[in-house]
DNA sequence: CCACCGTCATGAAACGGTTCATAATGTAGC
DNA sequence: GCTACATTATGAACCGTTTCATGACGGTGG
């Protein structure tokens, strides 16, 4: 199938056999140089440069056992909430030269369980999930196997297993509180589905803060499945929701990619934000605050998010778990308040 | 250093034990469950599921040879350029079931050359690398010992070596004769290090349209570089041409994340766009259309960038070497004609 | 002159899978 | 009853490293 090139890559034998060495001294010159004479390491470098010799990683880690390398899987890596993240964990991993990979789930439990078998299987050190679904008893399994697992932008519902996650609940609160505090009283909210964890808690949030107001959820909350989580999920929902009849006058989106998808099509229909319709975001991407009509957007400390989970795996697998919980601001701007 | 867990993980000899065959057929069940009787496959099953077992990659691969994941190197994460440019490789990669893992090199040499070792002693069966410098010769190497290469986003100037790219020099040259139809005679253009390729070229670019139109780019033309790609970038360059005098009276930003900065920056300094500055960026990312200044952007088809370069790097190591150039267009807005 | 020691290099045993030639077993045909 | 032939299972070889006990060698001190 695969006869890549027409030779097989060279082997430590192959540089042994050139240098006139055995393969031992090969593998010391790679890996404790000082131990050998001058002389015979130049001799072994010199068959490595003819060679073109690279170590065969496979084999290396078989044996060795250990890797510095960690994978994040996450929802969606077109998503700058989660790129962001990622900065935040790449930044701290630098320091003890460790190497991310990141695979995205696009909401799959199937490929974040494809993705997560992958990196076991390959031994990283330990991985950083956004959960897809609301059961984490396959991360726990890997977990038990040994590899390290740190829950991103989810609570653990485990002791045993490290989260670092921002509160949802008081994200969604947040949100609208401040809606319910500029006098609207009917609220659409564009979410995603229940089965991943944060939309479940930001909906709860809402429904919090609605029965705090002594207002009737069931009525005043009109929520809205998005397909998918970015800007042509927001403006397919937001057109079924202006096409239907019975309108809200404030649409809390659950991330600001579908709140951009929200407000182009506002902006097309001819409808006035916030006047005719207030939006509120989530995430306060770095371009919320410049748009059309700036973004009023829950902020979450993404870096931190990322630098403290990296920080948690780092730590070792006989560190206590620690369930870390960032809160959200909510940063209020032109498309929800007048 | 690394103890994991208190014991090993269980291997495939600890699986045959416990179901009482021999490994050899542990193996059969695990890669041909055809061949091996049912009930002797259920009691391997079970001992699996008991040992809660999972194959050591390294050792699988060792063996076996292939692997279906590949690698891409793009210089920033966090740029919705490359990761819609990832989104594009992992639709390609998902029909072939192959696997995507995603490094980001900061336009660091050094960590791009870490990434792509990483990647190559792990044998992936190849890599799409944003090269961050000039010289690709160690990409040829990699290329020689057997790994496939495509460059992404950058031509390729060695004939055997597959490149998708979109012409870059075009790009510079839309928007510049752009500027220059809107009767704008210096042209600011916070620019990114000629070592990229991309940057060099789209400088390449603004010159050949200043010169086409009769000016002397000596003192129409005035680059600024800025060190990080970003709208903090675009935030410290325009700052500090603001700050010198003799200034231009158009932008034009190597990408809309510097641009994002730059307009952010002009708004609070009450600097009108496109008036008293006319603004142009590059990529046309999702959010260029609803920024409070709508912002003209050169596009490039990003998706099919990525989509075309999982291609040709699945087609093998033995099909023939392909260039690929695809157009950039202009996407004309408010943000540089009234 | 010998015992001892330190420095380098060696070669074989792991690591945990896959693969393949071979053996064991059962079935069918004559 | 014997041969021929599937069908399954076996176990050893192998992949390319690292590691470690062992050996070769020359130098020192007694």
């Amino acid at each position: 199938m695969t006869q890549q090139a027409a030779h097989r890559r060279a082997s430590i034998a192959d540089v042994a056999r050139v240098a006139g060495v055995s393969v031992g001294t090969v593998s010391n010159v790679l890996n404790r140089p000082e131990r050998v004479l001058p002389g015979t390491r130049e001799r072994v470098e010199a068959a490595i440069e003819e060679l073109s010799f690279v170590r065969n990683g496979s084999a290396r880690q078989l044996r060795a056992g250990t890797i510095t390398t960690v994978g994040a899987i996450v929802l969606d890596i077109a998503n700058p909430f989660f790129t962001d993240v990622a900065r935040g964990i790449e930044e701290r991993l630098d320091r003890d030269d460790f190497t991310l990979m990141v695979a995205s789930s696009d909401d799959d439990p199937d490929r974040e369980q494809r993705y997560l078998r992958l990196f076991e299987e390959h031994g990283v050190q330990g991985v950083m999930v956004v959960p897809a679904t609301n059961d984490i008893e396959h991360l726990l399994a890997v977990r038990r196997r040994g590899t390290g697992v740190v829950l991103l932008d989810r609570p653990s519902s485990d002791p045993t297993i490290s989260s670092v996650a921002v509160d949802d609940v008081r994200g969604g609160e947040l949100a609208a509180t401040h809606l319910l505090d500029q006098g609207h009283t009917r609220i659409a909210f564009l979410n995603g589905p229940h089965t991943i964890r944060q939309c479940a808690d930001r909906h709860d949030g809402v429904v919090k803060a609605l029965v705090a107001a002594g207002l009737d959820p069931a009525s005043a909350l009109l929520e809205v499945t998005v397909t998918s989580l970015n800007a042509e999920g927001g403006e397919a929902a937001i057109r079924g929701l202006l096409e239907s009849g019975d309108q809200p006058t404030a649409v809390f989106c659950v991330n600001d990619l579908v709140a951009l998808g929200v407000l182009r099509t506002l902006r097309t229909e001819g409808i006035a934000v916030p006047t005719d319709m207030a939006v509120v975001g989530y995430d306060d991407v770095a371009f919320a605050a410049e748009l059309s009509t700036p973004l009023t957007s829950v902020r979450q400390p993404t870096h931190e998010l990322g630098a403290r989970a990296a920080d948690l795996l780092l730590s070792g697998p006989d560190a206590e778990a620690e369930h870390v919980m960032f809160q959200p601001t909510l940063v209020v701007r032109s498309s929800s308040s007048s």
